[in-house]
DNA sequence: AGCTATTAATAAAT
DNA sequence: TATTTATTAATAGCT
């Protein structure tokens, strides 16, 4: 309930996990308080943050102590079986469910198990395919530009070093054929090589990049 | 956040009491589970009903023993992780394992997170998206073929039974939008319809089917 | 630390 | 007791 929802996993953002730490945690205690004043229930909370600082509630009328004696005395309590095992299968369930819905959504950006799927649904899977193509295909881009400033350097210091000899070096196919190790990329002229494996030959029609030809 | 909002008191009503603590309460756990799982921490909540009744939640890979130890301040004192409590968490750390991977598989395909991967993983990640598209153009051109086919059928029974008109039907776009429900498609002419939601316009290029336009 | 656009929780009805 | 719906409450991303 936010801007757009989050994915139930660990925040990474530092600064956003704190930020969402202390929200949420107010929002749990305040939760707490409530159902313990509508309900007539008795209530403790513990949290300890990833830094293991310590925050804790306990509904009025009553302390943490307290709740933990009659927890560790109730007879409930030493039944390990019930409440905890409980959850524990109801987040294995969850993640069980997460773990089929994640295997069909792959499968289905692969093509697969499309079965069900009405038109829309097929539009907007095939909508989602193209921006991810589009992303890959800069990023492939970004690599190749990276690795042909790296071979240019490369150059440039090995023409001071040896002879001094041409200094404006514009590309060099072998260089970068070697950075990208088994991959054996050729640029400009598609050389006629021994097509292996799977992909036989993709053209690659990144936005500038004019007339590259890759061979696996 | 109901029909009307509630005073923050006792609620006197017994079996309306019982509801709210019920629906209360996993609304309370699940923003304990929430708030463990985003922001890494270790939680602890225990619940004792007015009627006595023990409920109780730890976050995963802890146990409210151990939340207890650690809030009195001992480190580890009870070892009560018992044989089946291990075996539970390996379960719930490899679906959670399982989940992390399809996430990144997942977002990748989606063109997020693809800075680990070097340019030969890209082209394969492309290829697979490719013909992902693939297959899923092929599924859409079935659908529609599908949808025309029993559009048809319905025209030809409509044309029996009223008026007995022209039996040669070629196509009826009519129909066609109402099997697709709300999926607003408009075939031949793109009629400026009210573009609602998100994704105001996809041009369709399925393979043999030409100019449709889809709105939403 | 405040401010909204959104999502999520849930009171009441079914 | 479970589901559905109309509302309120919580909060994610900004600033």
């Amino acid at each position: 309930m936010g801007r757009g929802k989050i994915e139930m996993k660990k925040i990474e953002n530092i600064s956003c996990r704190r930020v969402t730490f202390s929200k949420r945690r107010s929002g749990l205690f305040k939760k707490a308080e409530e159902l313990s004043i509508l309900c007539d229930a008795e209530i403790g909370v513990i949290v300890f943050s990833n830094t293991d600082k310590l925050y804790k509630f306990a509904s009025s009328n009553s302390s943490m102590e307290k709740i933990m004696d009659r927890y560790t005395g109730c007879p409930a309590s030493s039944d390990h079986t019930s409440v905890q095992n409980v959850a524990q299968s109801l987040e294995v369930n969850a993640l069980k469910d997460e773990v089929a819905r994640l295997r069909q959504v792959t499968g289905r950006m692969m093509g697969k198990e499309l079965d069900g799927l009405g038109f829309k649904e097929l539009q907007q899977l095939e909508h989602q395919l193209t921006e991810g193509i589009l992303s890959i295909k800069n990023k492939k881009e970004q690599v190749l530009l990276e690795l042909l400033q790296k071979s240019n350097m490369q150059i440039e210091e090995l023409g001071k070093k040896s002879s001094g000899g041409s200094s404006t070096v514009i590309c060099d196919y072998k260089s970068v054929r070697e950075e990208i190790s088994d991959t054996s990329l050729s640029l400009g002229l598609s050389v006629a090589t021994s097509q292996q494996k799977k992909i036989p030959k993709i053209e690659c029609t990144s936005n500038d990049s004019g007339k590259l030809m890759i061979l696996d």
